[in-house]
DNA sequence: GCTGTATTCAACCGATCGGTTGAATAGCGT
DNA sequence: ACGCTATTCAACCGATCGGTTGAATACAGC
């Protein structure tokens, strides 16, 4: 029953691919706000804002509760988590390959160095 | 000549929203590869797997030499602190936002012991 | 120079995306 | 009950996406 995940990191991904979006999850990082609200600094229509905001959602990167009328957006930092743990884990491995090269090539100078002070080119 | 980055933020969360793309990196994370070996894993042509590549290469993500007539791909991972910088500038925001909610609760726990203590209810 | 291998280019296809407009729904305040 | 506000649903549109097939290009080896 795994691999759930891979799947949610599709749709976390793909939600901030939307510069529109990614303005959003800023805004609500410092603080709570409507569809109204997060619609107004945009030239586009409310209805577009609901969208994303519905994306965003979906991704688990923002949740709702209610207020009248209202919606307001709440973002939902825990799932950053899920999207750091994957880049570290592949930075992490290109790092350690990376810093194996540099053992190999110290190696390699060493060889070079025995064969210049040493016996033969 | 500023927000360039907003440009290459979209490309590389774009390249990272597909499974097969992350899936490439994830391989390449542990060495370089030429398209032929990424594409043999997949049940796609080759054709689209030249075309992932291309995307991950105009997100910065992977640059390619030459051998031959091989293209090998190699991961840049120096890329990923793109990422992590957007993602932990706004977690860091949302956690501060949230250590203040959680100080505001704490004085108004305060405000109510006085009360329960003291003058009047 | 020809053959085989590795890769890309080009055109096409159905699906999804980001946007629109117009109508529906939900919940105040009077 | 009515009107105002906030939000969503539904249908549509052009653009982009992920895939295909078929032809072109680039290079090594015989």
């Amino acid at each position: 029953m795994a691999e759930l995940s891979t799947e949610r990191l599709s749709r976390v991904f793909a939600a901030l691919a939307d510069p529109t979006r990614r303005d959003i999850v800023a805004r609500l990082s410092e603080g709570d706000a409507t569809v109204g609200q997060l619609a107004e600094p945009y030239g586009v229509s409310v209805q577009a804002v609901s969208k994303h905001i519905k994306v965003l959602e979906e991704a688990g990167l923002v949740s709702r509760s209610r207020d009248a009328q209202r919606r307001p957006c709440h973002l939902e930092a825990e799932v950053f988590d899920l999207m750091t743990g994957w880049i570290e884990r592949y930075r992490r491995r290109a790092e350690e390959r990376f810093q194996r090269l540099d053992a190999v090539l110290a190696a390699m100078d060493d060889l070079q160095d025995n064969d210049q002070r040493g016996v033969a080119s």
